[in-house]
DNA sequence: ACAAGCCTAGACCGATCTGTCTTCCCGATG
DNA sequence: CATCGGGAAGACAGATCGGTCTAGGCTTGT
């Protein structure tokens, strides 16, 4: 029986490579680590991880996925303890400044990962998902409180969400995010009041 | 005779390594491209790489600083178009969007390059000096124009500036520095007036 | 009991990696 | 002319790369 639930006695070859990926690729980088120091973390054979996955690059790309849906459901569920539609708005950046506090934080996987990557690539086209959702939930969130440019609002937030990442990454700076934020709260009040 | 000034008739064997390392690195990633690649493109011999530079990564520093001091050059070149404080401060991102719209555009160099670099490598402490440059720079061109809290606003403008070069590259968006400038504009006039 | 499947362990492949070394050429200087 | 040094060309080394393959074990269903 293949582990119906999340957590299983002992977790499948699949969860250990991904598990063993995640942590060498988003510490030390894409190019960097190799498929024999994956393996050799997840004990796993490395037949496994051809058969499960097919390549290293599809490998990438079900950890660029894994990430794109962990970051989703953390916002998501950060979002649900704010009411006012500013509140939950804002809420994205306090949301991103409890990430950067978490102690292995090392910026955002996407942004590193297509630095790496050829154009065209799998992991080029993770990275356009995972933009176009922060887009699209900046622009929900405009306009659910009711700004009259959503989009443009938006653009300017995703700005200050992206390079919020950065500086907290490599300026060591988990005070990025409410610096966003607060910068944030000011392009919402003149974007509401205009 | 070694070529006292900056264009030569036949470029010396350092600066060609340079360019092609500029070239390379630059559109590919530090970590993709080899030695190999760098000597065949730029016409020189292997030992003469390692007689000039020593090793990868001290060519990956000169890289690096080359692009640090073009930039400052570029920009710096760009604010004295400008002449009240205002338009200078707010001039950085209009500099900024002349370097999205070159052919070759590919984002920050630093930031990439940090990316695949290991903590306390070369390459980080370069990316350190750059971003303490691009801070340091935001901070004057505050203080120049009268803003109180010069220090919190030039972290404000930093995370635009890196949040614009981050959407140039991976959106293939280079109208992110005018999103950047007017909102930069915004913040500006709040930080004067409040 | 037996066969089918998944997994491990690891040899193996050709290519490429960073870095070293030797050999030769060519131009400038004494 | 002779000498000397920088650079070109490339072989070479040892390690590692992504990826394939074989051989064998362990569990499962019939």
């Amino acid at each position: 029986m293949p582990s119906k639930a999340t957590t299983a006695v002992t977790p499948s070859a699949r969860e250990r490579l991904l598990a063993a990926a995640d942590d060498l690729f988003y510490r030390e980088g894409v190019q960097t680590v190799g498929i024999d120091r994956i393996v050799q973390k997840a004990g796993v054979a490395k037949a496994s991880l051809y058969n499960l996955f097919g390549s290293k690059e599809e490998l990438v790309q079900a950890y660029l996925d894994a990430r794109h849906a962990a970051t989703r459901e953390q916002v998501e569920r950060a979002l649900t303890r704010f009411r006012t539609p500013r509140e939950r708005l804002l809420g994205v950046f306090d949301a991103q400044g409890q990430l950067f506090t978490e102690p292995d934080f090392n910026g955002c996987a996407h942004m590193s990962a297509s630095a790496e990557a050829r154009p065209g690539s799998p992991t080029e086209c993770a990275a356009e998902r995972f933009r176009q959702w922060v887009r699209m939930m900046f622009t929900d969130l405009a306009k659910e409180a009711g700004v009259a440019d959503a989009e443009g609002l938006a653009r300017q937030l995703h700005l200050l969400y992206d390079g919020a990442g950065v500086s907290a990454r490599m300026d060591h700076d988990p005070s990025a995010a409410t610096t966003a934020r607060a910068a944030a709260a000011m392009l919402f009040d003149a974007a509401v009041k205009g």
